[in-house]
DNA sequence: AAACCTAGTTTCATATAATGAAACCACGGT
DNA sequence: ACCGTGGTTTCATTATATGAAACTAGGTTT
């Protein structure tokens, strides 16, 4: 499945530098790389040559290279929700004055896509980019109930199950049951299960069809309200996420998680 | 000099499908393109498996995928001045009440690494990960003026010199006078070059070498100040850019048009 | 200072993967 | 039923990637 010819094997050596979240050796790589030497180092020459990578000639290092930087930009603007999200995010955001986050799923994990700050709009990619784990965020929690089975049974596969705090679901089980109960009420929390003093309330994002485009959530903290607090803005989550479905409808959605379109 | 191997190729493509800016079709895409019909659609399912791209099967088009979000996070994160400025862009922000731009220089052309918008937000063009014209925006005039000689050429040398507005340079020669201006002041101005009734003020952010990390810039509209108005915030600027380029000296920062490593 | 690492770079015969002309589908129109 | 356009697959040919081994530059030990 992974690694289709020349290209795939090269942006894994991308992605393999960007998981380091900081700038690598060659050495380094080679180690924790199922290339051998020379074939290695081709590689990350090709990326730096195109600029997908950026190498330090000082500390021969090599980091993420600003060329993505342009190409996320246009990803962003044509293949998420953000750009048709935007105003009602904007909304949002000013009616509840929490932090509110836009999330999608993106290979199991969750990718955050846009994020309006309580007190100031933050810029794109300073949040959005990032990813978290699909068991134990809101977001992540409420776009997993609302997918195919199958499609659930891969995801929970990929899970790492990592307990970050004492209310982290860390079983299979738990968060099948926990989907379920998402599925019956039609949105979800976060209950301290990423962060302690961390909570949150998460709605999905339904196409009429009833595929999962997105998610959003309004965030706070254990000190300033508690769940029942937060549940008292499902009626502004529910009318913003319906005028997003409705608005995305129209600009008819690539399929992220698309099946390979070839048998081979 | 583009092009090395298959990987650069199946680049050429991915860029091929941003710079559309929207969905497109297979045979729009041949039409433009050098590769023949098998090797292009390839390529096409190749990213696409990769989710470099987005297939949506419905209206068969492509567009950029999310994958390349997630990567451009770490990119920015790691190779660009935005996580290192952002406190003083913060603080400048806050002092000047403007719109404020941090760019960097990528081949030949601006790329906005981060923006903090006026109090009272004017609708413009830009945006974090967008890219621009380098010889008609204060940041990119700034930057290019203390570039190295041989850079400046090979810059000027891909510019297109399109007449934006009435106050836009449009020939080599304009812009180099510009350019040596730029040099002896220590900054430079958006005179309307770009937009009508936008200007700027824009600051180069130099290494101790002098090298050229980026350019930051504050704008308004000519219904709100004027150049000497602009001109106010020079102390200001001066300074953050000199705090930022402090804080990236001990971070030693990588360089985004390096040579290519080999002669090849 | 000679010997000896270690990390990075280059070579080159071989294996592998990319290539693209042509053939083939699928479907909408006539 | 026929044609035509747009998309997909085949397969012999060719170009390209591959990786063992040899090499080089710095630094470290004897």
């Amino acid at each position: 499945m992974t690694s289709d010819g020349t290209v795939g094997k090269a942006l894994d050596v991308l992605d393999q530098v960007a998981a380091y979240g900081r700038p690598v050796r060659f050495s380094e790589m080679l180690a924790a790389s199922p290339f051998p030497k020379p074939t290695l180092y081709r590689f990350l020459q090709t990326l730096t040559n195109q600029r997908m990578l950026a190498y330090d000639p000082d500390r021969q290092t090599y980091s993420p290279g600003v060329r993505l930087v342009r190409l996320a930009h246009a990803a962003w603007e044509q293949s998420t929700l953000a750009p048709i999200a935007r105003p009602h995010i904007d909304a949002l955001s000013a009616a509840v004055g929490e932090t509110v986050h836009l999330a999608q799923l993106d290979h199991a994990q969750v990718l955050y896509i846009d994020k309006r700050n309580a007190n100031k709009p933050v810029q794109m990619f300073s949040q959005a980019g990032k990813v978290g784990p699909a068991y134990c965020t809101g977001v992540g929690k409420v776009m997993l109930a609302f997918c195919d089975p199958a499609v659930i049974d891969a995801v929970i596969e990929q899970q790492s199950f990592h307990r970050f705090t004492a209310a982290t679901l860390t079983t299979p089980a738990a968060l099948r049951t926990e989907l379920s109960d998402i599925r019956s009420n039609g949105y979800g929390f976060d209950r301290e299960e990423h962060e302690p003093g961390i909570i949150c309330i998460a709605m999905p994002i339904l196409s009429d069809g009833g595929r999962v485009l997105g998610a959003l959530s309004v965030t706070s903290t254990t000190s300033r309200t508690n769940l029942a607090g937060l549940e008292s803005y499902v009626p502004i989550l529910q009318d913003t996420a319906s005028k997003i479905a409705r608005d995305a409808q129209s600009w008819s959605f690539p399929d992220h998680d698309a099946k390979e379109q070839t048998g081979r």
